[in-house]
DNA sequence: CTATAACCTCAACCTGACTTTAAGTCAAGG
DNA sequence: CCTTGACTTAAAGTCAGGTTGAGGTTATAG
């Protein structure tokens, strides 16, 4: 194996993702690699910060789609760096801010709702449609599931 | 049209949601409908509410089929009252609460990261798998359109 | 009575982010 | 050389939450 380049295999591992979802990624336009004489990705080391950060982005909850974008930002001459990095993702923070206050606000709806005893199409402002922050997307929703304790900040 | 029962037309028209999206709930046993002579569904007024109670558990993030269990805790024998429907959300409180503290650490953690510009698959907690809290599901996001202004708690 | 709007069923399709499967190739140890 | 595990491709499948379309029926206004 050339020197620093990195199989399937060990992306996957060290990324902690699927060997599919990299080819996956590749195939959209996300992660790219050369190939080895007989046809086998070959991986840069950068691909795993490069992997890194689309697990964090969709947490943050962006789209691949939007993802690709942010990732086409980057420098195309040179390897990103610490503060290429460190620009994308600080324009994640008011996106964060906003999907926080979306749940707040739905909170305290919900609080004075329960507490009124509403509940009507007419009245409530929970059944007000209108509010198009509504939907959390579809699919499997494990927001829940086995969420980490606070542990003290870092 | 019989006293009180409404066309899927109405009901549509009055929840808020499309025609097909009534069938498909029935189809799921979250809602449900007598027949008129020639077939065509004919529903009881509740069943506005119960519409409406299952988009508000939509915008709190429940499955369809979480939505079918909590409608299945209602009781069978009497339509449900305000008390009944005001039981089932308070449930959905600390759901909420624990969705904001997730997106909350997110953030205070990007902040960190932003700030000591490690950003690195070793070393940085946003990188750190084991938070599985971190899907937000498939499928289209629109979590951030059309986020309505506070306008003064109710 | 007729036009037409509203309704019916059933099957197929859509999005997003992948995974799975099938059938075959490559790389490395013994 | 042979085996075994890691790799290749392309196509199809998965899930949730519906939408769309075809082909046919019902309800209602005039």
């Amino acid at each position: 194996m050339p020197p620093d380049l990195l199989s399937i295999g060990e992306v996957a591992d060290r990324a902690g993702v699927a060997h599919s979802a990299l080819r996956f990624y590749e195939s959209e336009g996300l992660i790219s690699a050369s190939r080895s004489g007989g046809g086998q990705r070959r991986y840069h080391r950068s691909t795993l910060r490069r992997v890194a950060f689309i697990k964090v982005a969709q947490r943050v909850g962006l789209s691949l789609e939007e993802i690709r974008g942010a990732l086409a930002s980057l420098p195309q001459s040179r390897t990103p760096t610490k503060i290429d990095w460190a620009r994308l993702s600080a324009a994640w923070r008011p996106r964060l801010d906003e999907q926080i206050a979306v749940l707040q606000r739905l909170r305290d709806e919900l609080a004075s709702c329960i507490g009124c005893g509403c509940l009507s199409l007419g009245a409530c402002k929970l059944y007000n449609p209108g509010d198009a922050a509504a939907s959390l997307g579809t699919g499997p929703r494990y927001l829940l599931s086995d969420a980490r304790p606070v542990e003290g900040g870092q």
